[in-house]
DNA sequence: TATATTTGCGTAATCAATTACGTAACTAAT
DNA sequence: ATTAGTTACGTAATTGATTACGCAAATATA
């Protein structure tokens, strides 16, 4: 990805990201491995949050971590069949199915923060080798489109255009 | 993804250029539509290539966006389908397949680069709001991590603990 | 109380991209 | 000139996530 889109700049935020993100990930996925855990990075933000908030139904969970409900009934499907997550029906609102960690998946944590922490510790490597810090910038990002959004963003520059 | 995750920082660095990169993605889909032309995010970089380069091989396509060779030979399908690419068999080398823009893609590049200059504009309003710019976090990390990579830094980090 | 609407969940279909594998064409080494 | 190895491409299977749809329970409304 370089002569041609090196001049592209703003134009491919999303790709470059994107490419980003998956590198990361991919690196994270090897190093669960090479620990001999079997952990998948992609359950790392439901099995995180369960270990912090005991009790959670499938939408509040999709809400917390932002991605759709079928998202979270397979992850915690995952999570079921290695024995670290279980389910219970709400008895206030039979409609609920509440997710928390298993004993076993409790028993897991304390070998899953040393990896964590090493994860942390080359990422704050990372960071900190940074003139332009990538954290803040993201962070800069979402508060900049929480205000208002792309779309309403594109809209304005449409309409500023016609004056 | 508030709260229980603000003070993981480092550690979700990967899910939080993803949500970002998905966020912006989904946003260019919608603008597309919205001007009521009938193309898709994920054939810009392809399509973009062949309006720069010509004629190029499936595997040359593949290194040069950095994706995998069926995930090229299914977006040039597509383009083909939509009639804006055509291909050849190179004379030179009977393996290869040679894909370029048709005249029909070649025509409908002026109207694509209205929307695109109004993308980079507003991409462009956005990394200018930052004090801290997104792009540049990005070029340092992919400097970064082409000297070492992620996994050898994990491992270098591995390491200088047992000491 | 009956009815309409909303909410929570589950399944199915779909999507975009990957890995794994096979085949044919080219290249290098003997 | 054979053989071995590499390269280019295509297909199939898999992955990880989404949207679409439907049902049942809860809530609001008449």
């Amino acid at each position: 990805m370089q002569d041609v889109f090196s001049k592209l700049g703003p134009l491919i935020i999303g790709s470059r990201l994107k490419r980003m993100s998956d590198y990361i990930m991919r690196a994270g996925a090897e190093f669960y491995t090479s620990k001999g855990v079997d952990f998948e990075p992609k359950w790392f933000p439901l099995y995180y949050l369960l270990s912090h908030e005991k009790e959670l139904g499938i939408m509040d969970i999709a809400q917390k971590l932002n991605i759709s409900h079928p998202a979270v009934i397979q992850l915690a499907k995952e999570l079921e069949k290695k024995g670290w997550v279980t389910s219970t029906k709400s008895k206030e609102d039979a409609r609920k199915r509440l997710l928390k960690l298993s004993k076993k998946g409790i028993s897991l944590l304390p070998q899953l923060q040393l990896i964590w922490d090493d994860i942390r510790e080359v990422n704050r490597q990372v960071v900190e080798s940074q003139s332009t810090n990538v954290l803040k910038a993201l962070e800069e990002m979402e508060v900049f489109f929480a205000s208002k959004s792309y779309t309403e963003r594109m809209k304005e520059f449409q309409d500023s255009k016609k004056k």
